[in-house]
DNA sequence: CTTATATGTCCATAATTATTGACATATAAA
DNA sequence: TTTATATGTCAATAATTATGGACATATAAG
């Protein structure tokens, strides 16, 4: 992930509607939820949210299917997991934070070591 | 972490220069870098990178000490840590991602589990 | 003690982002 | 075919955030 792309997913998480709807949708699963559904559990006007899921949209956070009159939302999770390896490959120390395959190539892993010491200068094994 | 505080924190980091300069701090490792280092490194003028790294700090993801005259900055890798296992319990499905505390206590662990397509951990800048 | 350096604070302004009423479109139901 | 429902788009406005000049403070150097 380039940071151009982190920078508008971070921007897509960091505000608090967007960010519930996010979740209501990691919640939901691939089956998704409908935008009126977002919106009647949020309390959200459907015009206003609607302007926050082409946020999240944009950022490759959702992808949408229409059915019927409706328009399901569905949480993105590969992007969500290029997000997460962005930040430990680019945002942690390689001392403190590791992301490597595992040996079942189906898996990727990501190690924290001593990550509760910030302060000390030597990392000792 | 709470919703708030991965606001905060996703707030904190979807700001360009501000992004750069945590960068920078990771680089750095826990020496850190002083403002002006940072500024300069940058090319943003040192009033306007005071106000993105009051930003940073008050979203602890960074720390600083003074040292003589200038104030150095330092990555809070606990608090990107915590940041990263917010994203993996809190929006991710857990079909998917699983976060759990290693064996040896010092290290927590993310897996990564791709049933669909392999992702390449490959360092793409 | 005076001057230069490093950095922060304040404030006005610029830039960006969020909100919502009004309207449009598309589909389903009556 | 008429009406109700689900959702999007537009545009004006409100709210928030970023920028940088001017000034303040603190430390070091001369």
């Amino acid at each position: 992930m380039k940071l151009q792309n982190a920078l508008t997913a971070f921007d897509a998480l960091s505000q608090e509607t967007r960010l519930q709807a996010f979740r209501l949708l990691v919640e939901a699963g691939p089956q998704g939820l409908a935008a009126g559904a977002i919106s009647d559990a949020l309390g959200i006007p459907h015009n206003t949210l609607s302007f926050h899921l082409t946020h999240l949209s944009q950022a490759k956070l959702v992808t949408s299917r229409k059915e019927g009159r409706s328009i399901i939302y569905m949480a993105n999770f590969e992007q969500m997991r290029d997000l997460i390896a962005f930040m430990v490959q680019d945002c942690c120390s390689s001392d403190l934070a590791r992301l490597h395959q595992a040996e079942n190539a189906d898996c990727a892993v990501v190690e924290f070591v001593d990550c509760c010491k910030p302060q000390s200068v030597n990392t000792e094994s």
